[in-house]
RNA sequence: GGGAGCAUAGCUCAGCUGGUUUAGAGCAUCUGCCCUACAAGCAGAGGGUCGGGGGUCCGAAUCCCUCUACUCCCACCA
């Protein structure tokens, strides 16, 4: 069978996928081997891969691939997650297009559309995962609304609540008026926005509600607020502003008089030292309000629109009022003027809103207690961080926590459960029969359908922070005392969790919360944290900028194997990638490396009398060795969660030891065969390769495991145990490091004197070779003939270099230039003078002597004794040429 | 405003406990090669005052201080 020169991923990447997936080798149960588990960090059910969940999955199934070929039993947990604002506003816009508004339909009805829009659109990412090659046990798919997770979530609410964790109260919350629902204060994202600063003028009253000419001059961002004045505060130190005690203002337009108050949170050197005090529609000014007993006037509805207490601008969108109210302010000469200004503001992080601070009534989660535990976990080193510089800002967070907000005005999500008596009093219960029965215990006259549930739901991360306990059983969470299940007990805690450091509070914080609460035991052990991925320019990826590929298109170019490779070769933890295509054209490269390689081995015919020649018994020699220390290396930065180095480190060994180095020494001459030992040997190293590689590249390693011999039926290599160090010595790694520093200066002398390989030469050795050395130079350098001496004939008609300590000299009768040769010498020389001269610098002062350890000291001396012996070397040659 | 991180070749990054490092890799660049595995390749070469300054030490890319640049997180300056 004749295999094509280039390798190509189409042919090959569905058959094993669909392979893997018959013979269910992704599935794990519980059974007597050590565990390894991952839980997949539940992208949006409405989602599609980016290049974030290419990243990310990748080091998961790296990371799962690699626990398996250990001999762990690997499980890796899938799912998606409801993600309530994002998914319920795409239900939102789809029924706009079909003409109907949330208000037209009831809550059941709208649930309807948004569960058929989830089985028709939702999970598609969770097929794209697998066309990356993910090992995913899509047996224990799990969604975050599926019903027993579902039931999970209000166990664990009402767990809280009669804890005394949760609790309903009025706040000023982030109020997201394109969503239409509160947001936690964690999915605000404030971002410097341009700005005016308008300086309104406040007259003073008369007292009869009637301007008088004096006034104050008030700055603030957001004139079309200023009908929901309750006061104008000053600092009570400053003395600019001490005649204004006692006195009223008048607001502008509606002249409406509100007090002059004094409070030490305005600034004196800020604006103009005179604050407008709006308690429904700024957080600080809300705690003014309450400072100062200020009445509430709330003039903004929830969709940003002012209301009818406005007064005036009634039904206008808060930024439209802005733009009409300045121009009022200004006819009625009001406005003193306006400046640029920069403002931070607070954008909702789903819709991208501008948030709006509303009073309103929300649940809370109360935090105190959930993130003291949640610290000492980190701080404890039970929970690692990867890169650790994270534990800084998980700190610094968990010690300034505010109560979670846990209400969503939202109706895709799990409703809370709470139950209102007409009365208003209210129970909390995980079933309408157990609510039913608390509220017959406040008021026995009470009937089912007097009881009225809260119409609100939970917060998306408040299921999934349950995620590393419910996706194995989904009665422990809310119910720390209950036995775990079997699969709950051997999976957790999981080991690894690799996400984006941006949701290290929404969701991981709250994961080790809920694992403490419930279990007792942080819910993993590591957690990897990677870096955002951006374009080359480095902006961030994302859909407005139009500037993020279709992972799907790149491996239906490319192939998954090197869309993998692509990311992980630019990924250290923790710092972001700066994605380019080229890292995946290098991924295909590799690809098509490794391919030929095997063809090359494949098309050998084994000569069974053959016997093994000298360069093929050292190269073998030599790599068993350096595979063991290179694989030691890779075992070490897996170890530590290195995985762009365990991979540069593989892809080194197989590209330029395997194929460069050793298949170009053990290569049979044209038309031979290869000799049996040598060709097991070859063999053998191949397949190990194929091994090593394979948790970064499952597709094209199980193509060539495949193809290297008839395997068994339901055979696969990601089951294959994944090489071992063995012993090795070093001293056959750096003889061979000799060997290549020759090979090397001989094609060097080569490509300067522009001679054909094919062209035989023969060299001169004064000093010695390490052991095998000069069959394989003979082979790789083509050097025909070797002498040894103590003096080299003719000086004029050699080229030399220094390999080590050793000279070697190459005749070429009449090739040589002689003045270049000299320069090339005396620069040589010039070089090792002056590495002599810091050597022995080092070596003459006493303190280093006396001070440092023996073993540095003699290595110093080592380094000393070599660049006399090289300095020696190039000066015999000066004296021979000078000779000439 | 507070906190954290980072700064090493054109680019992306290693360099772990200060001493085989007058600093390494991959990519990119340049030169020469279609040699019967691979031009998606092979062989060779160039490229760095380790951000600036100061200090500790026998010895600093590595530890300390300081300045500068960038990045991120947190925060209510109207």
């Amino acid at each position: 069978m004749e295999l094509p020169s280039k390798y190509d991923p189409s042919t090959v990447e569905d058959k094993w996928y669909a392979y893997w997936i018959k013979n269910d080798f992704f599935h794990s149960e519980p059974n007597g081997k050590q565990p390894y588990t991952i839980v997949i960090p539940p992208p949006n059910v409405t989602g599609i891969l980016h290049m974030g969940h290419v990243l990310n999955d990748t080091i998961n199934d790296v990371l799962t691939r690699k626990a398996r070929m250990d001999g762990k039993n690997a499980c890796w947990v899938p799912g998606t997650d409801h993600a309530s604002i994002a998914t319920e506003s795409k239900v939102v816009a789809m029924l706009k297009e079909k003409g109907i508004t949330k208000d037209d339909i009831s809550r059941e009805e709208f649930l309807k559309y948004a569960w058929d829009w989830k089985e028709e659109h939702g999970n598609k990412i969770l097929k794209q995962l697998r066309k990356m090659g993910a090992s995913c046990d899509w047996e224990r798919t799990k969604f975050t609304m599926d019903p027993d997770m579902t039931e999970a979530v209000i166990n664990t609410f009402v767990y809280f609540y009669k804890k005394g964790f949760i609790y309903r109260g009025v706040r000023m919350v982030n109020w997201d008026p394109a969503g239409l629902t509160a947001v936690s204060d964690e999915e605000v994202v404030h971002k410097d926005t341009k700005s005016k600063f308008y300086h309104l003028r406040y007259y003073i009253s008369d007292g009869q509600g009637h301007p008088t000419d004096k006034y104050i001059i008030v700055a603030t961002t957001r004139p079309e607020t200023i009908m929901a004045d309750a006061a104008v505060s000053i600092n009570p130190d400053d003395e600019r502003y001490h005649w204004l005690r006692g006195k009223k203002v008048l607001i502008p337009l509606i002249d409406k008089e509100i007090p002059i108050i004094e409070d030490s949170y305005v600034e004196i050197g800020f604006g103009t030292g005179c604050l407008k005090v709006t308690p429904a529609h700024d957080v600080n000014d809300y705690e003014i309000g309450l400072r100062h007993n200020l009445p509430i006037t709330d003039i903004i509805d929830d969709h940003g629109k002012l209301n009818d207490k406005a007064r005036i601008l009634v039904g206008e969108d808060r930024f439209v009022a802005r733009k009409k109210i300045a121009v009022m302010l200004e006819e009625s000469g009001n406005l003193e003027k306006v400046e640029d200004y920069i403002s931070p503001v607070g954008y909702s992080e789903r819709t991208n809103a501008v948030i709006e601070p509303k009073l309103s009534t929300q649940w809370f989660l109360k935090m105190e207690d959930l993130s003291k535990m949640a610290l000492e976990s980190v701080e404890s080193g039970r929970v690692k961080f990867i890169p650790d510089k994270y534990i800084n800002t998980y700190r610094h967070w968990m010690e300034d926590v505010h109560d979670w907000c846990i209400s969503r005005q939202l109706w895709w999500g799990q409703r809370i459960p709470a139950y209102y008596l007409p009365d208003g009093k209210y129970v909390v219960e995980a079933t309408k029969e157990e609510a039913l029965a608390a509220a017959k215990e406040i008021d026995p006259s009470v009937s089912a359908s007097d009881l009225k549930q809260d119409e609100d739901v939970l917060d998306t991360w408040f299921s999934s922070w349950l995620w590393p306990i419910s996706v194995f059983d989904t009665n422990k969470a809310g119910h720390p005392d209950a036995v775990p299940n079997k699969d709950l007990s051997y999976y957790y805690p999981t080991n690894d969790l690799v996400t984006a450091p941006d949701i290290l509070f929404f969701w991981v914080a709250r994961m080790i919360m809920a694992g403490d609460e419930f279990m007792g035991k942080e819910p993993f052990s590591n957690v990897y944290l990677t870096g955002i991925v951006r374009d080359k320019s480095g902006r961030k990826m994302s859909k407005t900028l139009g500037n993020s590929p279709d992972p799907l298109d790149l491996i239906s170019k490319y192939g998954a194997d090197a869309v993998r490779i692509g990311m992980l070769l630019c990924s250290s933890a923790g710092n972001d990638i700066f994605y380019d295509e080229s890292q995946i054209e290098q991924g295909r490269n590799f690809c098509n490396k490794i391919w030929n390689s095997f063809r090359l081995i494949k098309g050998w015919e084994i000569d069974e009398k053959s016997i093994q020649p000298d360069c093929s018994a050292s190269a073998v020699k030599w790599f068993e060795n350096k595979f063991s220390q290179v694989l030691e290396s890779v075992e070490e930065d897996y170890s530590k969660f290195r995985i762009s180095d365990a991979l540069m480190s593989t892809y080194r060994l197989f590209r330029d030891d395997y194929c460069s180095w050793y298949l170009e020494i053990i290569k049979p001459e044209y038309g031979k065969g290869i000799d049996r030992k040598t060709y097991d040997s070859t063999i053998a190293f191949f397949e190990n390769l194929l091994k090593m590689i394979h948790p970064v590249m499952p597709f094209i390693t199980e193509e060539l495991w495949h193809a290297m011999e008839s395997r068994e039926e339901g055979s696969t290599i990601m089951y294959q145990p994944f090489p071992k160090v063995e012993n090795y010595d070093s001293g056959i790694i750096s003889d061979f490091a000799k060997t290549e520093d020759i090979v090397n200066g001989i094609r060097s002398v080569r490509q300067q004197k522009n001679l054909s390989p094919k062209q035989p030469l023969s060299m001169i050795v004064k000093g010695s070779l390490p052991e095998g050395c000069f069959p394989v130079v003979a082979k790789l350098a083509n050097v025909g003939k070797i002498e040894f001496s103590e003096k080299v004939g003719n000086a004029a008609d050699v080229i030399s270099f220094i390999a080590g300590t050793t000279e070697i000299f190459i005749p070429l009768s009449g090739l040589v230039d002689h003045d270049e040769e000299v320069a090339k010498i005396k620069d040589g020389l010039e070089y090792q003078k002056k590495f002599l001269a810091s050597v022995r610098k080092k070596l003459a002062n006493s303190s280093f002597v006396d001070h440092a350890p023996e073993a540095v000291v003699e290595l110093e001396r080592k380094k000393e004794a070599d660049a006399v012996s090289r300095i020696d070397s190039y000066e015999s040659q000066l004296k021979l040429l000078s000779e000439k």
